[in-house]
DNA sequence: CGACTGATTGAACCAGCTCAACTCATGTGG
DNA sequence: CCACATGAGTTGAGCTGGTTCAATCAGTCG
């Protein structure tokens, strides 16, 4: 394993969302994936062009304003997107969960820094190669506008949330929007997971770790929602979305 | 001329950027515009599909959550876009201006309300028949996809803005953005044209009014921009660069 | 000219921030 | 096994940047 903390060839065999000796072919996330528009026959050629990586919690897969070598395609695990000021101002710009594309723009710069929170997983393609790819697949094109445009209104209701929201509304809608996407990768389990730390939080939501943990507390005393190690229980859904400001 | 403000055949000559009697190919934004990646061939049928519009300023184009009928091409004015919540408050996406596209994401229904500021011309485009024309010029989607990404990073960008900076820092990186937006429109006028008020400013940077008009006054008052009517004066772009904050 | 609309200015207030103390795990080594 | 760092999270108390409320100013239009 080397210093930036990926490896290629680590075989962790209880990940639930990996393809096995097939390639694509049983993927868990696939989809729900870019590559869910791709025929089988397909497929194999974008195995051959994939790689599998891993990083383990903390290490960056890449970083704002270097070139854009690679795009991936998480496959386990959490990825937090985020641009810093020069002074260490962060604004975290997204969680990428299971299923999300990281480089989506195809731009020849990465836009934001990614950093694994969990233990992630990803199908790495090389730009170029997967440029060539895309060039003569339409309708994979296609399928990455969609991702984007599904993003562009993402970060719109995030500019809505950061520029005009209050505290409890910000950390409400936070919770919400964490459950549904939780919900739709894993049979709705009760508890939502938060596998990153209250900075990250804060930093995504426009607020400070205090705040942050003042609102969930104070949510947890109206017994809206049960804080439990490393996320909460939601007891009042209805409730909670009441707070949310649409 | 109907209620919604717009009439299809208003000839208001005095337009600079319009097309003529020989459809796009005179037309001053198109090499800016998702238009500029069609071959002059191609240009025949788009201009077919296409219908010239115009709105008067506080005039919709299309309203939040509506069924997207149509997609449109920004030729002259500047166009709000924002959402609401319920209880009014309101967070404005971007200013679109001339050579800008509205429906990029091309989905079902539109995310945000749009909003004459100014006089607006405009190409409008029946979604359906745009898809189709879509599908089979892969260039086209591909200019598309461009221009979705940039809009994304654009967006990343704003998201820092209203989660992390300051009051100055919004208004300042505010001008020198809008600055950079004209220069490329209109070889660099001294002035910064701001056509909307200073709400939709407020709105636009998560602010409220009295904020954005005591931080130009400050601005204006250590010299670094001269308030003019319908906008201002750089005086020391250098200076203001440096409260952007990057 | 008065009436209206948008912008500016002033003064009091407050939501969320800052600073600081404390809690609670988890880990380390003697 | 305990003493004791170490780091994330919580809680408290006071502060402040930006808001709110209210007045005033400056165009513009009938």
């Amino acid at each position: 394993m080397d210093t930036t903390g990926h490896c290629t060839a680590s075989a962790d065999k209880n990940c639930k969302h990996d393809r096995g000796e097939n390639g694509c072919a049983e993927c868990g996330i696939r989809p729900i994936s870019v590559c869910g528009s791709l025929e089988l026959s397909e497929l194999e050629e974008f195995v051959r062009i994939s790689q599998i990586a891993s990083f383990t919690p903390k290490t960056m897969l890449f970083e704002q304003g270097a070139p854009a070598g690679s795009v991936f395609n998480v496959t386990d695990g959490v990825v937090r997107l985020y641009k810093s000021l020069p002074d260490g101002r962060r604004q975290i710009m997204g969680f990428a969960l299971p299923g999300d594309f990281l480089g989506l723009a195809l731009m020849d710069l990465y836009g934001v820094t990614a950093e694994a929170v969990t233990k992630v997983r990803v199908c790495r393609f090389a730009r170029p190669a997967f440029l060539t790819f895309v060039d003569d697949k339409p309708h994979l094109l296609r399928r990455l506008h969609e991702f984007a445009g599904h993003e562009l209104s993402l970060a719109q209701d995030q500019m809505l949330l950061l520029g005009r929201k209050t505290a409890e509304e910000k950390v409400a809608a936070f919770l919400i929007n964490m459950q549904a996407r939780y919900a739709r990768l894993s049979p709705s389990s009760v508890t939502v997971p938060l596998p990153m730390s209250r900075q990250d939080i804060a930093d995504y939501l426009g607020l400070t770790i205090e705040t942050v943990s003042r609102t969930l507390t104070k949510l947890a005393r109206e017994k809206i929602i049960l804080v439990v190690p490393d996320g909460v229980r939601l007891l009042s859904s209805e409730r909670l979305d009441h707070l949310t400001a649409t």
